[in-house]
DNA sequence: TTGTACGCGTTATCAT
DNA sequence: ATGATAACGCGTACAA
């Protein structure tokens, strides 16, 4: 195909810096110089810039990369399986925070879901060497996959941590503290036999929660034996653990996640319990069936895209500056009191706090 | 910090090819072609290898970019803001499906959602330079974004297309042919006065199903006149669409979407109308909650998960051969006939079609 | 089979 | 302010 015309911002193949230096009759340097900030007369500035929007230039990422070290591409490590993505609104929420905060400085973004192992997900990603930084979520007590990503050079913020993280960046919210104070609102209540839900052993924030429910519980002298039980954040284990614990005679529930919460709900509900006079029920996470349900649902709110958005912002900080100590951000849950703890007509003054 | 060992897997700088050369006593070139599977003998091979392992080397994806110009990456763009990415059964299928695809071969995804304008999104794509392909949701008939993509010399697959886009590679299924199909459906089981909800005005699959419904109709001698009504795929416009179509004096009903369907369904009822007796309702999608509604929803299956997982394979085939035509994939959907239509006391026969 | 040498498109360090 | 020139780390003809 002869005769093919390859100027004027035609979308094939681009020029290079080159290209764009011999239409303009200044150098590489210089060219590179307008497109990055460097010193040049505004005359040639000029130039040049018309010189690009002839040529239809368009700048290599991969050239640029290897040459400057920085690419504006992180990395986004949420080592679930992509159904769960999508079904938990925990990480839903999270992803479309980080999706934001990373528009925001126009950084591209490589996601990293567990279609491969978590040994496969970790070589890949470390012998990429693209990413100015990572973004990763960490909800496992135990994962080699965010072991190794911490320990790799890379500029790193952490969605949630380990105790083992305390040197690493990371945003999260006060599970412990959060789970205390639910428990907390129970007993004020005059409740005594309180029943927790927890999570699947090895959740950072299962276990944190749990930590949580005892220390309220233990502090209040209140015992919790056979009161525990392991879930896994669903509804059908929110089913099975409210009929457990009303065998153990609770007379509150605390379900670390509202799925379980509204699932226990449903259970009582069929054994014609009635929530809250005989048992008050309490959640986590206020998903947005927590507030339709019947009774509306108590429980502990924490906003995940929020969480996203400041991870973002947290690892732009860390970029700008490479000095910069270990960011550690921790994000504000809030009480919402509902009828499944209080009654609409039972209104308590422990409701006010 | 002096006598810092950088040997044995050090997670930090990897070295690089050369590191690896001089420490089997070969060429770059040598340990290059053990890399991407060149001729070399089994006994350096070892050497090679072991020289990797003791350096802990990563081979560089900027440097190899830009020597190879393969990346191994491609670019998802799902222009849609990013919570409809979680909403809308659609596109969390679809991507549910790319994720998968894309795994298969261990090839990075970068995706690109709303956040930025088509404008931006189309300039940043491009320039990045980086894609080995494209895979590119093409849901509106006049889009921009999309057209640049196309025009680009990146291999791209759509997902869904327009009637330009003939020349171009996509993956979709037959809107038209299905909606005619549901009609049909039906038609054949008497009723005369079918309405239709369709999509917002210039989406590609809304005026496709739009124009079988149109199809059908006229094919079988009936009248159209007033029995359209616009709405948007969301389950308002579904109650909406049911009372403006009711007033229209119709005996059966033809959502776009699921959505929709449900939507009018609840209208139905709300009204006592008695579906199917009354008025027959029929969707599009299968959605979940399409076999839990009462009734339940006559509706056409279409595998978004399957969509997605085609479009990878379809752009894999691209790259692989550069000199392959464009490729049109057309994936099949399935009439699931549900008591919204043929009620559960007056099976008709042609519910066995 | 192996090594040499050049090119990929930019940035960065020098001079000037 | 501008222009050579050397990296950046790797792939790949070409030669040996």
């Amino acid at each position: 195909m002869p005769g093919v015309d390859k100027e004027e911002g035609d979308p094939g193949m681009a020029g290079k810096l080159e290209d764009v230096a011999a239409v303009s009759g200044v150098s590489r340097s210089t060219v590179s110089r307008v497109l990055n900030g460097g010193s040049v007369s505004e005359d040639t500035r000029q130039r040049v810039l018309a010189a690009m929007a002839q040529t239809g230039y368009r700048p290599n990422l991969a050239a640029r990369t290897l040459a400057s070290g920085r690419s504006g591409v992180v990395g986004v490590v949420i080592h679930v399986p992509p159904e769960v993505l999508f079904q938990d609104i925990f990480f839903s929420g999270l992803f479309h925070g980080i999706s934001e905060g990373l528009a925001e400085r126009e950084a591209g973004m490589m996601l990293w879901l567990a279609n491969l192992s978590k040994e496969q997900t970790l070589e890949r990603i470390l012998g990429m060497r693209l990413f100015d930084g990572l973004l990763v979520t960490a909800d496992t007590l135990d994962d080699p996959l965010v072991d190794g990503l911490v320990a790799s050079d890379l500029p790193t913020v952490l969605i949630g941590h380990r105790h083992k993280d305390r040197s690493a960046s990371y945003v999260d919210i006060h599970n412990e503290r959060a789970a205390e104070q639910v428990v907390d609102h129970l007993i004020s209540l005059g409740r005594t036999r309180i029943g927790h839900i927890a999570g699947r052993p090895g959740g950072t924030s299962a276990e944190e929660r749990l930590t949580g429910y005892l220390r309220a519980m233990h502090r209040a002298g209140l015992s919790t034996d056979g009161l525990v039980h392991r879930g896994d954040y669903l509804t059908q284990s929110g089913v099975e653990g409210a009929g457990v614990l009303l065998e153990a005679g609770v007379d509150a529930i605390f379900a670390a996640s509202d799925t379980m919460a509204l699932g226990s709900l449903q259970e009582l509900r069929r054994r014609g319990i009635r929530v809250p006079q005989d048992v008050a029920v309490a959640g986590f996470d206020d998903v947005v069936e927590a507030s339709e349900s019947d009774p509306p649902l108590t429980t502990m709110r924490q906003d995940t895209r929020l969480l996203g958005l400041e991870a973002a912002h947290t690892l732009f900080r860390l970029l700008n500056d490479p000095e910069a100590l270990p960011q550690r951000v921790i994000l504000p849950t809030e009480l919402l009191i509902r009828q499944s703890t209080v009654g609409s007509m039972t209104r308590s003054p422990a409701a006010k706090r």
